[in-house]
DNA sequence: TCCCAACTATTACGCGACTGAATTATTCTT
DNA sequence: AAGAATAATTCAGTCGCGTAATAGTTGGGA
């Protein structure tokens, strides 16, 4: 008898045999016609020398034989399926692939260093950060433009995933020696003082604001401006307060003449979150790709 | 992209040239064309979407993509094809089988009962024991109108498989008060009495004397007769000395008034053989029953 | 550099294996 | 007993697979 010419096929004809219990239901799972099936069960009955399933009421119902081995052969098929279904998993050694996120400019300064450093294994990816206006946000990731966004909490529709990457607590930065500040900073100190606001736009509200105003509270703001740079050169000379997320108030602090205070306890944290399209959801390069976002968050 | 079209005979195909290294030579090992097996890789490159083999002087060498893809599926091919081949391992608990034995007279005595007593949890198992004459023995076995044959160690041609399954220790049996044997039995007196010999034939030597003529000895036959009873009964009658298996010996001593001897120390064991032919040594049935047999042996 | 051997890829063709439509046979339910 | 559901079989057509032939590629030796 030879084995070896057993059509391969066959096997998963049986195998949906087997798991629908007949062949009527085995053709609709498999798109096929009746008489195919039962073709192909002839096929494989006059290799095994076997009738392999008995005809009981309405019902397929397997020999011992051919149950023995099905469940020999089942967990192989399985593998074999899992193993096709696989060869385009994504493998970031190998495979050349551009990434493209947005990232607000202080997202920018805390991610990318250690991004890159993670990615430093991989030579074959590219990353593209770019500045993207809030609006185009959601356009861009459905059209498959722009891969993922970091941001923190926005209002997105049910097209666009996301999740949280981290919690950005938040300080407040004050020249030295600034008068309201001796004692330790409270919440009525803080609204009672005067603060800039770094934000790219000429009105509305700052995130710092954003999270400020569904408490109810609104600071007295003396001065806007675009960049956090700038804004810690003039706290560094008035008394104005400088509110901005800790991770970036560190890089800049460092080489100013300044203080960096906690945040009054009522202010809370701001949340980072990533966010991309649905629609690529499952495709691996993305997948492994928040992977790695998340573990440097 | 329609992963579950993919032909899996194709992936025997994969696995070949992978091994081979070569198209012309994966060709020969599954008795194609080289035209034959390009079509097939060309076709999984296409499902793939990928090269999988680059040609590099004479060799194919697979993409990391392949190589991946290989390790990965490689054990459930091999699963699969274990499972098929596997079919028809024989399953004693499930299975309708009739082994024919050729089973000498006493070897049926001392077997059987305890061959029925093991083949109890194998109701769908049938046993036809029956006498074979010795020179058609191999030509039953070849036919497979015989399975298997005990008997003594025996001449059989090299179709002819056998091997050892129990050493038969010889005893003499001789009538209680019997003068020669007052102090023992030695060979000097085993020779000086007369003695019964059990044999189907009218002359020819026996089983014990086919043992004896091997020391250059022959004894003084004073009785030829065809059964080990009747002999027992003329051994408990008179002085002649009956010479047998002790395993039967106990069987039909216990209804005799008869002594058993421990045979003179020159008289070797009479080895059981298990004679079964080449041809049929890979059937699982046979593999299966043979084990049964050196297990009660 | 040229020639040859070894090997892969492609083209053209034929046949038989596979599939589906139609039909028959079998089983179950009411 | 009749009808519905399902498996098995027959028949016809198509297309996919394998072969023979040929073109293209690579490497080694003279």
């Amino acid at each position: 008898m030879a084995l070896n010419r057993l059509d391969l096929n066959l096997l998963h004809v049986f195998d949906t045999i087997y798991r629908e219990g007949s062949l009527t239901r085995a053709a609709r799972a498999l798109h096929l016609t009746q008489p195919a099936v039962s073709h192909s069960l002839s096929r494989l009955r006059e290799h095994f020398d076997d009738p392999l399933f008995s005809r009981q009421g309405n019902q397929m119902v397997p020999t011992p034989l051919a149950r023995r081995f099905l469940e020999s052969m089942r967990p192989g098929l399985t593998q074999i399926q899992s193993a096709v279904n696989q060869f385009h998993a994504f493998d970031p050694a190998n495979q050349r692939k551009t990434y493209s996120l947005a990232l607000r400019d202080i997202l920018e300064s805390t991610f990318l260093p250690k991004l890159m450093g993670r990615l430093e294994s991989y030579p074959e990816l590219e990353i593209i950060s770019q500045r993207v206006p809030r609006r185009d946000m959601e356009t861009l990731l459905a059209a498959g433009k722009l891969d993922f966004a970091v941001d923190v909490l926005l209002p997105v529709s049910n097209q666009t995933a996301h999740e949280l990457l981290r919690r950005d607590r938040l300080v407040v930065l004050a020249r030295k020696g600034h008068p309201l500040l001796s004692k330790g900073l409270t919440m009525d100190k803080y609204l009672e003082a005067k603060h800039v606001l770094v934000s790219s736009r000429s009105e509305g509200p700052g995130i710092e604001d954003f999270e400020l105003s569904r408490f109810g509270v609104q600071r007295n703001i003396r001065l806007r401006c675009q960049h956090y740079y700038a804004a810690c050169r003039v706290t560094e000379g008035t008394d104005l307060l400088l509110t901005m997320p800790e991770n970036y108030a560190r890089i800049i602090a460092e080489r100013a003449d300044i203080d960096i205070h906690t945040a009054p306890a009522d202010l809370p944290a701001i949340d980072v979150h990533l966010y991309w399209h649905k629609a690529y959801e499952r495709e691996p390069a993305l997948i492994w790709f928040r992977d790695q976002l998340n573990s440097i968050a």
